[in-house]
DNA sequence: CTGTTAGCGCTTTCAT
DNA sequence: ATGAAAGCGCTAACAG
């Protein structure tokens, strides 16, 4: 029992630590401030930086610290500083999506640059379990939430934003919440592609999307419309394939488009899902229709394959920028951002009308 | 000014919040405890859940609680109970690498089944970032860390293991550490491509994959030569074009091999960026040379490119059941996982060799 | 069933 | 430049 087994004696004499413990627990300030020999304010602020201490107690500490592998614990830190850690939380919808992802990977860039970090939760798209998603963050104390809302409402955050908790939603804006939106150009970015295929001679274009109802379809709905409108096509509801109209997969919606006796001479797709249908459902003929998808997707370009493109980290970086600024100055009015997209075009949106 | 331009008046005289304060602070255990007039640790109780209170007194804490908006504070929970919160955190490499992602959706998934939540970061594949970027989880006292090792050595975290943070590696196993990993069957895995393709009468097989150097890579590129040393090919080093040893981009390599007065009749890429490449070099020609990829990628199936597949998810899964074994019993041998892989048939790898 | 006391690990006063 | 005491919000360990 006595006897120093593990031989850390030698050094000045630290008898002060006992012998050796079957578990041996963590080191705390206190355990590095007896070793040093100084009192436990000293080593804090050895450890948070801004303070005079002389080198050689600096040393002493950090000397301490190292033979006892000290590291401050963060949770004790956040506690005393007003309850707040350090740390955003982010709520993404169905994990597996990587768009949700790379959003993420946006923000955590940015906000690592800050020395904050990143706390994941998903709400699996379910709108039921958002709340409660949300809440395990807040009780963690994140200083800020950027989520993607699916909920039919976020009213019940308005305490929180109140209490000083910047709210950030992605994609989609909030509904019945005082908080800012970094969307993408939907509307317009979807007319812009439908007006470039008018403008190649398309009159009979094709709308497919699924599911119907969010934000996103709906708005990208709206601006096939819109170009179709000022090309003065009327009939152009007979194009739109949209889910929970016809409860269709995109895949059949698309072959459906093309058995009709008129069929389209251009196909544009609401999302990359829908994308995926359409692309499967043209097969061989992908040479013969126009198409072009909303959202990029790996391989795109390898494959001449045209789409309604944006870069998706700058969404996470736009959002985390949005929060910083928040965290800076929680007052003014709500930011609704717009995030740019762009028609790239690969081949399959510059193929022309057969006639 | 006055006149409440948007007319959210004349709903239920909702004067019940305060009127305005300028900086409401958040309610606590104790303000909770003082409006119901109950002592703090009673509130306690009620918020634990697992404690004897009369129906009664929990009705009373929580009308006082929800009229406070009152939350529970994660952090002095976790302080209390032995400075561990209630996290686990995840190291990737380079976040915008959606394998990254789908291993984090895996593990969230299974971690959010026993209440833990993620903290992400990344290294951003720069090995030097490492210990930094763990140092700053370890800090905020994550009960375990799920890392992709990307230093050249992870025996910096021995300590921590002893002191009984769970170390799990993901992709690739750690060096100079005894950690569990959870890694792809890469090997074995090519192997069974390269002989799928010998078995369709392939004996000239290219082999593509950049940076070399890397696990992953390295087991790939073995599993490989397995397959056409067990068929007789003693020449496959003509075949191979790995990055670190000949410089150029996977692209180029491909087109390369395709330029040989005896090219390959097939070519295997060793991920989805070589897959890329190759894809891209293969143009009008990919009805000719037969593909397969290791990485499934999306809209492989609609363009008919045969892969090396597996389940990302369940590669988080699995980290996540570990991580969670761990948790329970720290003790007993470090294990090796291996997820499995398979070849997916979808065309381009069934191509026959020309003759 | 409920309350009191003490303390988790750290930092903010205020001294010195 | 350094230290002592108090307390952040919560919960074990005891009472009662």
């Amino acid at each position: 029992m006595a006897g120093e087994p593990d031989g850390d004696g030698g050094l000045e004499s630290v008898a002060l630590t006992p012998p050796t413990r079957v578990t041996r627990s963590r080191a705390t300030l206190a355990d590095v401030a007896r070793l040093a020999g100084v009192s436990a304010k000293t080593v804090s602020r050895v450890f948070s930086g801004n303070a005079y201490v002389a080198d050689q107690t600096r040393d002493r500490v950090m000397a301490a610290a190292n033979r006892l592998r000290f590291r401050p614990n963060d949770l004790a830190r956040s506690l005393r500083h007003g309850g707040v850690a350090n740390t955003v939380g982010f709520v993404m919808g169905d994990i597996t999506n990587q768009f949700y992802f790379q959003v993420a990977a946006g923000m955590e860039r940015e906000l690592a640059k800050h020395g904050i970090t990143m706390i994941l939760a998903a709400t699996e798209d379910d709108p039921g379990s958002e709340e409660r998603v949300v809440e395990t963050l807040l009780n963690q104390r994140v200083r800020a939430l950027v989520i993607v809302p699916i909920a039919a409402d976020q009213s019940y955050l308005e305490g929180e934003r109140q209490l000083g908790t910047p709210v950030i939603c992605v994609d989609r804006p909030a509904r019945n919440l005082v908080a800012d939106a970094i969307v993408l150009r939907n509307r317009s970015g979807t007319a812009d592609a439908v007006r470039a295929l008018v403008t190649n001679g398309h009159r009979r274009i094709g709308f497919i999307c699924s599911p119907g109802g969010l934000y996103t379809h709906e708005q990208r709905l709206a601006g096939y419309r819109d170009a179709l409108r000022e090309a003065g096509v009327t009939d152009s509801r007979r194009w739109e394939r949209l889910k929970d109209v016809d409860g269709r997969p995109d895949e059949e919606s698309a072959r459906e488009l093309m058995a009709l006796p008129d069929p389209p001479t251009a196909i544009v797709a609401g999302n990359n899902h829908a994308s995926a249908g359409v692309i499967r459902a043209l097969g061989e003929r992908r040479s013969e229709i126009a198409f072009i998808g909303f959202d990029d997707f790996e391989l795109a370009d390898a494959l001449g394959i045209s789409v309604i493109a944006y870069d998706t980290l700058e969404m996470g970086r736009r959002a985390a920028l949005r929060l910083l600024e928040r965290l800076d100055d929680p007052t003014g009015p709500p930011q609704h951002i717009e995030v740019d997209t762009h028609v790239i075009a690969r081949g399959s949106g510059e193929i022309p009308p057969a006639s």
